[in-house]
DNA sequence: CATTGCAAATGTCTAGACGG
DNA sequence: CCGTCTAGACATTTGCAATG
């Protein structure tokens, strides 16, 4: 312990990149599973490192525990101040979040990132994420530890007022969004012969987070080094510098403030001698540490000038400068010029294309603005419009509505104002065409394309199909199912688990399915099934891939 | 009064007994 | 052999009282 700490910079440089300490460790399967790997945090948690209070604290202790608001004032663009808050609001039986459970949080998006970023649940094992988490041993304690870990995770409210920010840096203004990091969490212990031998279950983030996890809304961080850290207080402090740090050489702040932003709030920290005794060892563990951006060269305490307080001075070395792992693709943090533009998920989804096609256009009739980053509101909004009467009509409606606007003399400001004239406009746009296509487009009139996870669409069409049909299907769902997931195919063969996924997959396949196009697509799968033939592409596709 | 060392509080880790 | 259980060692934060 003391001979790690006190290890010279000279020996650090020379082992740079694979973490002095750590190699020397003989953890052999864990070293392989986690060289130096990044994952990529969510950059709002990190934004606020005083979510985590140290497991040691004493000022929330078990039972006892509060909600608590951390609050900050920061200045827009325009001059305009505001105040965003989160607070926490723990649930009693478990406990408040710890320094622990932002490490099972990072092991967990390291999980989630190896089994490929799934949007559903992610499967699991206890014994799994504690090799992660570089716990030496495996035992009841382990897994207590990990499972009220995860009941925190999934318990633990988190309220963000004006400070929820998306990946377009977008503040829910005049929204409160109320998280659970864990939307779904579930832990299964297998047992034979009265042991656990294995363990199964899932979890899934937050939608929120999930969607900021999915759009790179997140800063890349060093797993490992991070998981290896001991101290809390050096722990915090360590994530607190790798984000702040990214675009410094040099970092220094008075140790009050530091304590502030961090959350520590034990009332011996009143004295800056206290501070100062408590820094010293979490300062020296983090000497030579690897941050994403460089290296910390060093990290000292000095007197302030008016000799009240200490400040902590933090330097980095960039990686340019020692060498190392300097052919990294240089990381980009997502802030407002550098947001990472996930064309993958856009390419996967034409609807919301469309739907931003839509806004744009109308941000461009209305208000005469070429670019527009559409809010979700609007996207909601353009894609039921569209469902509701397609591409064409939809933008149609918009240039009618802005006419309409006009000779009436309101002033549309949202793209909700355009739906108000939806009907009007389509009665309009048919009598225009006067042709029997657009009549049939408008009989169809579905219901609004729902964005809630609601699943009872897809289960009630499951229920619908007959058990041919909903074989070929399962048959279908399980190949996919197992391609994404190859340790299902070793270990868990016709499982209940697996019957569960794959079922829960066909729903949500389902559900999500565009309703008219259902009956088409299943007759194909049917037919394709019955007398091979290759499967017909869906008719509207070519159509919604423009 | 600020500083400092120490101890209480609270958590994790580990070895070894035990059991199927 | 593998896993659970448990006591005690160990680690860390924070409160407190002695100290200069």
């Amino acid at each position: 312990m003391s001979e790690t700490q006190t290890q010279p910079e000279a020996v650090l440089t020379k082992n740079v990149g694979r973490s002095a300490a750590a190699t020397k460790r003989k953890k052999p399967i864990v070293r392989e599973l986690a060289s130096g790997e990044k994952i990529r945090a969510e950059l709002n948690i990190e934004k606020w490192p005083a979510i985590w209070t140290p497991a040691h604290s004493k000022t929330r202790r078990k039972g006892q525990v509060l909600s608590r608001t951390l609050e900050r004032e920061s200045l827009a663009a325009d001059g305009t101040k505001n105040v965003s808050q989160v607070t926490i609001n723990p649930i009693a039986q478990f406990g408040d979040l710890t320094t622990e459970d932002q490490r099972t949080l990072y092991t967990l998006i390291k999980h989630w990132e190896q089994r490929g970023k799934p949007s559903h649940e992610t499967p699991f094992s206890i014994r799994h994420l504690a090799r992660l988490l570089h716990k030496r041993g495996w035992g009841s304690n382990v897994i207590d530890a990990i499972t009220s870990s995860l009941e925190r995770l999934r318990g633990t409210v988190l309220v963000w007022t004006r400070s929820y920010k998306t990946k377009d840096e977008r503040i829910e203004q005049l929204e409160t969004v109320y998280i659970n990091i864990l939307s779904k969490l579930k832990i299964v212990r297998r047992k034979v012969d009265g042991h656990v031998t294995t363990e199964a279950g899932y979890f899934q983030f937050d939608d929120h987070i999930l969607k900021n996890l999915l759009a790179n809304y997140t800063k890349p961080f060093l797993f490992d080094v991070f998981i290896d850290i001991k101290g809390e207080i050096a722990l915090k402090l360590y994530s607190y510098l790798d984000l702040i740090m990214h675009d410094k050489i040099r970092f220094e702040r008075r140790t009050k403030e530091l304590f502030e932003e961090l959350g520590l709030t034990g009332s011996s920290y009143r004295n800056p001698s206290k501070r100062k005794q408590n820094l010293e060892r979490a300062l020296a563990e983090l000497q030579g540490k690897l941050l994403t951006t460089g290296m910390l060269k060093s990290a000292r305490l000095e007197k302030t000038k008016d000799d009240k307080d200490y400040k902590v001075v933090f330097e980095k070395s960039p990686r340019s400068e020692f060498g190392a792992e300097a052919d990294d693709v240089p990381e980009k943090f997502a802030t407002a010029a550098a947001v990472v533009v996930n064309d993958y998920s856009k390419a996967k989804d034409p609807a919301l294309l469309q739907a931003e096609e839509v806004v744009a256009h109308f941000h461009k009739v209305v208000h005469a603005v070429d670019k527009h980053a559409a809010q979700s509101k609007e996207l909601a909004q353009a894609i039921s419009l569209i469902t509701r009467y397609g591409l064409e009509q939809a933008k149609f409606v918009v240039e009618f509505a802005a006419g309409k606007a006009k000779e009436t003399h309101f002033a549309m400001q949202h793209f909700g104002a355009v739906l108000a004239y939806a009907s009007r406009a389509a009665a309009e746009f048919d009598r225009k065409q006067g042709k029997a296509e657009a009549v049939a487009a408008s009989q169809a009139v579905r219901p609004v394309a729902t964005t809630s996870p609601d699943l009872s669409r897809g289960r009630s069409r499951v229920a619908g199909l007959t058990e041919e049909q909903y074989r070929a299907r399962f048959e279908q769902a399980r190949a996919e199912l197992l391609q994404e997931l190859p340790f299902l195919a070793q270990r868990q063969r016709g499982s209940k688990l697996e019957q569960d996924m794959v079922r829960s997959r066909l729903i949500r396949q389902l559900d999500s399915e565009c309703m008219d196009l259902v009956p088409i697509e299943l007759i194909a799968a049917v037919e394709s099934w019955v007398r091979p033939a290759a499967a017909r592409p869906e008719p509207e596709s070519s159509n919604l891939a423009a």
